[in-house]
DNA sequence: GCAAGGTC
């Protein structure tokens, strides 16, 4: 029997043809590039086996003659518009390789990634097979990670393909595309002529379900700096300085007041009177350990902001980097979600091959002679990738790609280490009937662990001189102080990324890319402060965002609530519980109740445009 | 000239 493989993408293809023929396969090229064909017995199910990939998705849409000028019908048209499915040109030599192989073949296994979209694109590459091949029996393999063992179980047992899962991705492709396109032109058609930023015919104002939600978090930011106007508050300041038992040296100890601070003078300036020149009592010492805990397992959108907050790498660039580092089979599969390491893991393994680095080797070496401790695990598995890890030792890298593999091997290596471990001590005293206390942590951490190659924590503190319980003294310093609630800043990259995934806007694969869209179509200016680079709207940005709140929508466009719910729609037509075809019709409605709207109340937007342009 | 999702 002939069984013909298709993964999503070549690494994949390459990885389970090494697993299940034990290395001994032939390779052949296809027209394709980066795509090779992996020929080999398999006895275990009495087959020979052809395995191939994919690219991602197979098919591109987009609207027919008749929809796709910008001039050819009205906007509103798009909705109901019928759209073309289609391999495109860049992608023919993928579909011709697969047809070639179907006709040869019996069956067909489909090994895309088991998520929606690879369920989808199995989709795909079965209608393309079937019309080569009318017979071809088609199977599904499910994995979970590229282990040896879970591979031959996927062969051996293969199920069936998800239809629904390929549904809901179908639905949404649909809705993004008709409802980006009708609001885009709809935009883009209006502000033309009426703005000068816009002036050009290149000039897109897009709209997208991802993009302008995510213009939203910026634009929500920057409007709270500006309107922030800051507030005094008030609180009494208490310390006690003397020399140190050890040092001879005076230090000063700080009391900080439990009430925190209080935004009424004449409250604090009352209970301050009412302290008189009371002497301060401790009534508690007390003195236990305290952990830092090592970090989780490394997803993308956590790689994604250590990279901007540590690296000082934008997003999209970070995982530009990491993909890269891949590709050379540096690093595992860069764009995943998954935050705990599957129970079979060879950690052990991984760890040699680091113990031959200048910088980290020795740490590694400790590891493996019984500095070693299980990973923590996170809340998500996405069930189809590992979380991010080195693969290899990369000796011979330089620059961005240097400082991502250090990031990834540095960040592994804390995954397996243990917790760093400190003292704490915790002083509370009584002082005129209010209460203060002191925390300090011992600046000699008892078991540095993990901090000693995560080396992008840090974990300094202030130590606390010694105090009895019962113990009398005559504060230093005992008065009123004032200060100032401070103004928020603007949002970072990796602020924006949280808020993103917080909110289910884009995925992993493609949050750096939304952020790239709205700067690419000046909503936003990356503005420099010090090291950290700040994400501020432009004025186009603003008026489109504040144009569309007048409008005064509940669900609004640039909120996140919208693309939530296509997202749990997707989910329902997944449980079977909604049809494809009533999760396109419910999403579209929606969208064009809106569209009616936004076009009639469009002055709104284009004069908040006017007046910030 | 439009989207978001895969991937190279």
């Amino acid at each position: 029997m002939r069984v013909l493989c298709v993964a999503e993408k070549p690494s994949i293809a390459k990885a389970i043809s090494q697993i299940l023929s034990g290395g001994q396969f032939a390779a052949t090229n296809t027209r394709n590039k980066y795509i090779k064909n992996y020929e080999f017995d398999y006895p275990q199910t009495q087959s020979f086996f052809t395995v191939t990939a994919v690219s991602g998705h197979l098919t591109a849409h987009d609207f027919y003659e008749t929809h796709r000028k910008w001039h050819a019908c009205d906007a509103f048209d798009l909705f109901d518009a019928p759209v073309e499915t289609k391999v495109p040109p860049d992608n023919k030599d993928i579909e011709n390789n697969l047809m070639t192989q179907a006709r040869r073949a019996q069956v067909l296994m489909i090994w895309t990634d088991c998520d929606r979209e690879g369920e989808h694109i199995g989709m795909e590459i079965a209608k393309v097979c079937r019309k080569a091949n009318a017979t071809i029996r088609i199977k599904r393999a499910r994995f979970s990670a590229i282990i040896a063992q879970q591979i031959h179980n996927a062969a051996q047992h293969p199920v069936e393909l998800d239809k629904r899962q390929a549904d809901a991705v179908e639905a949404r492709i649909m809705l993004d595309l008709k409802v980006g396109a009708a609001f885009t032109r709809l935009q883009t058609l209006i502000l033309q002529g009426k703005i000068p930023q816009i002036a050009d015919e290149k000039n897109v104002v897009s709209y997208g379900p991802c993009q302008f939600p995510t213009l939203g978090f910026v634009v929500q930011r920057y409007s709270l700096v500006k309107n922030f106007v800051p507030e005094s508050f008030w609180y009494i300041y208490l310390s006690l300085t003397r020399p140190s038992p050890s040092q001879g040296t005076a230090e000063e100890t700080k009391f900080n007041w439990k009430r925190n601070h209080l935004f009424d003078e004449v409250v604090v300036a009352n209970l301050y009177d009412r302290m008189g020149n009371s002497l301060a009592v401790v009534t508690k010492v007390t003195n236990k350990t305290t952990k830092k805990w090592k970090p989780l397992p490394l997803t993308t959108v956590e790689l994604q902001k250590a990279g901007s907050r540590l690296l000082k790498l934008a997003p999209k660039k970070v995982l530009d980097v990491a993909e890269k580092l891949y590709q050379q089979g540096f690093v595992s599969y860069p764009r995943t979600e998954t935050d705990e390491f599957d129970k079979d893991f060879d950690h052990m393994g991984l760890i040699a091959k680091q113990t031959v680095d200048p910088s980290w080797g020795a740490f590694a070496t400790s590891l493996q002679q019984g500095g070693y401790n299980s990973p923590r695990k996170g809340k998500n598995n996405d069930k189809a990738h590992p979380p991010i890890h080195p693969t290899a030792h990369a000796g011979n890298l330089a620059g961005d790609e240097k400082r991502v593999y250090e990031y990834i091997t540095r960040r592994y290596l804390a995954c397996c280490s243990k917790d760093a471990e400190g003292w704490q001590t915790t002083v509370d005293v009584v002082c005129g009937g209010e209460e203060f206390s002191a925390t300090g942590v011992c600046l000699v951490v008892k078991e540095r662990n993990y901090l000693n190659v995560y080396i992008y924590d840090k974990w300094t503190g202030h130590t606390v001189p010694d105090f009895q319980e019962g113990e009398e003294f005559q504060p230093t310093l005992c008065e009123i102080r004032q200060g100032e609630t401070s103004r928020p800043n603007y949002l970072t990259e990796a602020d924006l990324v949280t808020l993103m995934d917080k909110n289910g806007i884009g995925t992993d694969a493609t949050i750096a890319q939304h952020i790239q869209t709205i700067i690419d179509r000046d909503y936003v200016i990356e503005r420099m402060e010090g090291a950290t680079k700040y994400l501020v709207p432009s004025t186009l940005g603003i008026g489109l965002i504040e144009g569309y709140n007048q409008i005064g929508l509940v669900k609004n466009v640039s909120k996140p609530q919208m693309r939530r719910e296509t997202e749990r729609k997707m989910v329902q037509v997944c449980e079977g519980t909604v049809s494809k075809n009533d999760m396109l019709i419910e999403g579209l409605n929606q969208y064009k109740e809106m569209f009616v709207i936004v076009r009639r109340e469009f002055q709104r937007v284009t004069s908040v445009c006017d007046f910030f342009c």
